[in-house]
DNA sequence: AGCGGAACCTGTCGGC
DNA sequence: TGCCGACAGGTTCCGC
């Protein structure tokens, strides 16, 4: 589900609704999301903790607390975080349990259990056993960055812009449509780009991440906010699930492909 | 290095 | 109506 845009669009959401609380209790419905931990040492380590900060790291949550420690999630396909009084009856996909201190409860939503929460008393130690590349929205991922990873990759380009330990954040619905936006051809190989190509994609990249970012996210089937708002950027999306839709440039049919296992969509015609 | 395949889970949709 | 396979925004591991 959630790319860097949706991931921004809940941290923010969160941002809003929860900075300042206190966690009292964690009730764990799924154990495997928060494995190796266990209910007991988890629950442990949360209870009493104030959040104060609430950031982003690629498609990662970070909940800084205190006293010192990290409550580090990752939403994978269908994890979603909901705000509520602490009346709520328990849901069918509800994973994981925060009551806060205000009687509000914050749930982990799940429908396919692939998302994780994990707790660090240091930052450093989530840090170094994550090997994150550049974000995609930051100084360092320019033109000589990406050209550099491309040097002596032959992999699809499509492939290295999915790829967290070069570009994190970048997932597959705006892998398509940076390089639609850059006119580069997902099956290209990496180190047959040219500097000038190089410079498209990381500018496509800018772009649509920040227009996604403002709308919201992309809601293409269950993907909600914390407030239970779908994305609006759905209705930008120019190539992903259009197949022999009309290219927008050019009238040509977008053409679907399937790379690495999942569904790339480009214009056969205007992008090489 | 890079590919294909499978696994982790659950739900939905289209075809027969 | 009902069953069955394909597919889904992500990541990781394994074998060749």
């Amino acid at each position: 589900m959630p790319e860097l845009p949706e991931v921004e669009t809940v941290r923010k959401g969160l941002e809003q609704q929860i900075l300042g609380q206190t966690i009292t209790q964690v009730e764990i419905f799924r154990e495997r999301l928060i494995a190796p931990s266990t209910p007991e040492a988890f629950n442990q380590s949360l209870r009493g903790k104030t959040i104060v900060d609430i950031r982003r790291r690629a498609k990662y949550l970070i909940f800084h607390l205190t006293p010192e420690s990290y409550l580090i999630v990752h939403l994978r396909m269908t994890g979603k975080f909901i705000v509520t009084p602490a009346t709520q009856t328990r849901q069918p996909h509800d994973r994981l349990w925060f009551h806060l201190e205000n009687q509000q409860l914050l749930i982990f939503s799940d429908i396919r259990c692939f998302g994780t929460l994990q707790v660090f008393s240091k930052l450093e130690q989530w840090e170094k056993h994550t090997q994150l590349g550049e974000e995609p929205l930051s100084q360092n991922f320019n033109s000589a960055y990406l050209k550099n990873c491309c040097l002596n990759s032959k992999r699809p380009i499509k492939d290295l812009l999915l790829d967290q330990n070069k570009i994190a954040g970048i997932g597959n619905i705006y892998a398509s449509e940076i390089l639609f936006d850059a006119q580069i051809d997902p099956r290209c190989p990496a180190n047959q780009l040219s500097a000038p190509q190089c410079k498209r994609i990381v500018k496509a990249t800018q772009k649509i991440l920040k227009e996604a970012i403002l709308k919201n996210g992309t809601s293409i089937s269950d993907f909600r906010s914390v407030e239970n708002k779908t994305g609006e950027f759905q209705a930008f999306l120019k190539v992903y699930g259009k197949t022999e839709q009309p290219c927008v440039r050019c009238q040509t049919p977008i053409q679907k492909i399937t790379q690495q296992q999942r569904s790339s969509f480009f214009c056969p015609s205007c992008q090489h």
